[in-house]
DNA sequence: AGTCTAATTATACGCTTGCATAATTGCGGA
DNA sequence: TCCGCAATTATGCAAGCGTATAATTAGACT
């Protein structure tokens, strides 16, 4: 046995990047913000610690861009079927509710790294820029979502019965999607957006839900 | 200018207890759980690091000790106006749904404790107990008023319709209050519950609004 | 093959943390 | 008044933290 000489590889910029946030959002998931220590996130990812410093001027860099990161792969999944599955605006917004209240979207880890940055977000000026950024992007499709469905069905409101609209449908959606992923057991698959479509037709005054399978 | 010959008062335990209390959710609330070490909980509740092992087993014994607080806190000022507000079980829904959007409810210290929370929630057992009580407590008594109001006005339901009502309604109300606490100056005074109690209204097919004041 | 350089490891430092233990001191009862 | 004891402070310690810097080494180029 010789001792530890330890072998390596090196490897592309952007693939080290990316293991070190994976490795860094695994930990929070788990084990909150607490967790994620440098050498912790280091060992899950078979680096050495300095390594992190080589990539990121400093922890709080990492978890920026992996917080970065999250939030634009949450957004990406629920507004991905939003244009591929684009016929009528209704169905479109049908869509969106869906994908945002079904795994991968549901998740535990999700929900847990949600509340991890919470507090960040409120310290750090970037991580808070990347946080407002990213709802008001969320809520300003759902209302532009909500607006056509309306428009197409020849329903008029005010912007501001409108925008109501919006905040209350995002409520619901957000809600579904914490408790569904605080407690992963106490619903069934396809219970949780069965019940967002059926609560979201109900606030808009507008049925999203003969999309297919029955209620 | 003598030295620091630290002077001090003895106080009864309970006092002293709630006092490290306070002090930990202030500063959980302000800068998430780490922030709240032993030297800054002590050094807010005015005493020395020492007394607080004094008082609780260890630093996780205080922290479980301030999460059951906050949380019996929160149970009880969204279900005080509930019993109070007593006439019909529509006008104590409507009470229920107002007091849990607005302040002191609705805050952003108590999202930011929430949150902060969350990740201790998924490892210590007793936390965990004290999660799902709460948790299902709050969702009980909203199911049992909406059934209440439903039946008041002879509207009926099957036990698993009524299930995913509440289910739906305590989503609207986790989520608004959730947007009202991240984002406190994006809705006016009184603009969440109005919406909420619209929402509400929608779902459960009843309206709650006319109590008062126009919409 | 040899060399050069950036990727990676290795080591160490200063600081903070939670916890333990010893030293004080306020305060009620005799 | 003083004595006893629990409440409170004071001090110290080992472990873990983020960061800085020096020492290696993989891998492309000639």
């Amino acid at each position: 046995m010789t001792q530890t000489p330890r072998k390596f590889r090196r490897e592309p910029a952007e693939q080290r990047k990316d293991a070190l946030i994976q490795a860094a959002l695994a930990l929070i998931a788990e084990h909150g913000v607490r967790g994620a220590t440098v050498r912790a996130i280091a060992e899950r990812a078979n680096v050495t610690q300095g390594l992190i410093r080589h990539y990121f001027t400093s922890k709080e860099d990492l978890i920026s861009a992996a917080y970065a990161f999250h939030m634009g792969r949450m957004t990406d999944l629920t507004t991905a079927p939003d244009v591929s599955q684009g016929t009528t605006a209704r169905a479109r917004l049908a869509a969106f509710v869906t994908a945002g209240l079904r795994p991968p979207v549901v998740d535990p880890a999700s929900v847990s790294l949600w509340a991890s940055f919470l507090n960040k977000v409120r310290e750090d000026a970037r991580m808070c820029a990347i946080h407002e950024q990213t709802y008001h992007d969320f809520r300003d499709r759902l209302e532009g979502l909500i607006a056509m469905a309306l428009a197409e069905a020849d329903i008029t409101t005010t912007p501001t019965h409108l925008r109501h609209l919006a905040i209350a449908c995002n409520a619901v959606i957000d809600g579904l999607w914490m408790e569904g992923g605080a407690l992963p057991d106490a619903f069934e698959p396809g219970e949780l957006p069965r019940i967002g479509l059926r609560s979201i037709s109900a606030i808009i005054g507008l049925d999203l839900q003969e999309t297919g399978h029955p209620s």
